[in-house]
DNA sequence: CATGGCCTGGCT
DNA sequence: AGCCAGGCCATG
């Protein structure tokens, strides 16, 4: 489940294993994680060509994509879906199981990208990668440039929760289940509450918890509950400090009531009934 | 705007 | 044995 912190996590662990590095060979095992920006096919045979002695010039991250530049401006645009992980190895090693992308560096390092339910994918960028990225992701969840009024502009507008808005990676970028749900208990607001319904402060304060939130995560480098690992094959430490996520039955940190797990839009939502309720928007339908 | 399908490991 | 987790896309 690599959201905004892991995957920058990831990025921070690997940047000194392959900035400048040069790919000495490259082996895509399967081709049905990797595609073109466009989303069309692109075949083992044609990722390989387009990787190998190559330099890794750049190790960016727009959303939850990682962004590994070759030779200037071109480059992958690498995501992990719920299980992906991409280690680097010190030397030659054995694939573990589930292994669909070995790089092999110069100096002899391998990075390993693993991905057991094959949700991430590789998008081959021929040209800008930064510009192929944007047509996927809106605007980077911690781009300092956003302010509440512009958070509530792309945000509110149509009847949906504000769970299911936080979600879309069109509008902002890198929250995932978690961090939303986290977000959300920090700024005390409900995640079935329509999004319009939102008062300025709530806009404010929202913006700041999803700051506040992701940021912390990346302080702890990340949240490990299975398969996450970053780019030197760690475990994250921030499960530890998640307020509700994973938390149903378990006690409030601010008011000890007992966490509730609710459906919102199919996915798992974890809530503090009582620090987050209804106040200041009209009920939708409840 | 809402729902199903993709996938496998882990848990019930 | 079976279901659930979830990011993202395709489809209703």
């Amino acid at each position: 489940m690599p959201e905004l912190p892991e995957v920058e996590t990831i990025r921070r662990s690997l940047a000194p294993h392959v900035l400048e590095a040069r790919v000495e060979d490259a082996s895509f095992l399967r081709d049905d994680i990797i595609e073109g920006a466009e989303r069309g096919r692109v075949t083992a045979g044609s990722a390989r060509r387009f990787t190998e002695g190559a330099v890794i010039t750049g190790l960016d991250r727009m959303g939850k994509y990682l962004l590994m530049e070759l030779d200037g401006s071109r480059g992958w645009a690498v995501h992990f879906g719920m299980s992906g992980s991409l280690v680097s190895h010190p030397e030659e090693s054995v694939p573990a199981r589930h292994t669909h992308v070995i790089l092999g560096l110069d100096g002899g390092a391998q990075l390993h990208y693993v991905c057991p339910r094959r949700f991430g994918r590789w998008v081959m960028c021929g040209e800008d990668l930064r510009a192929a990225v944007s047509g996927r992701v809106g605007v980077d969840a911690l781009d300092p440039s956003l302010d509440s009024t512009t958070l509530r502009e792309l945000l509110a507008g149509r009847g949906a929760p504000i769970k299911a808005r936080l979600l879309q990676q069109k509008l902002v970028a890198g929250l995932g289940n978690i961090y939303v749900d986290e977000a959300l208990f920090r700024a005390r607001i409900h995640p079935e509450r329509r999004a319009v319904s939102l008062t300025e402060d709530e806009w404010g304060n929202l913006l700041e918890s999803v700051r506040t939130v992701l940021l912390e995560a990346i302080g702890h480098r990340g949240t490990t509950f299975s398969s996450y690992r970053d780019g030197d094959g760690r475990t994250g430490s921030n499960q530890h400090r998640l307020a509700v996520y994973g938390r149903r039955g378990g006690r409030c940190p601010r008011c000890s009531e007992t966490v509730g797990r609710i459906e919102v839009r199919g996915r798992g939502t974890h809530f503090c009934p009582s620090c987050q309720q209804w106040n200041g928007g009209e009920d939708p339908g409840h």
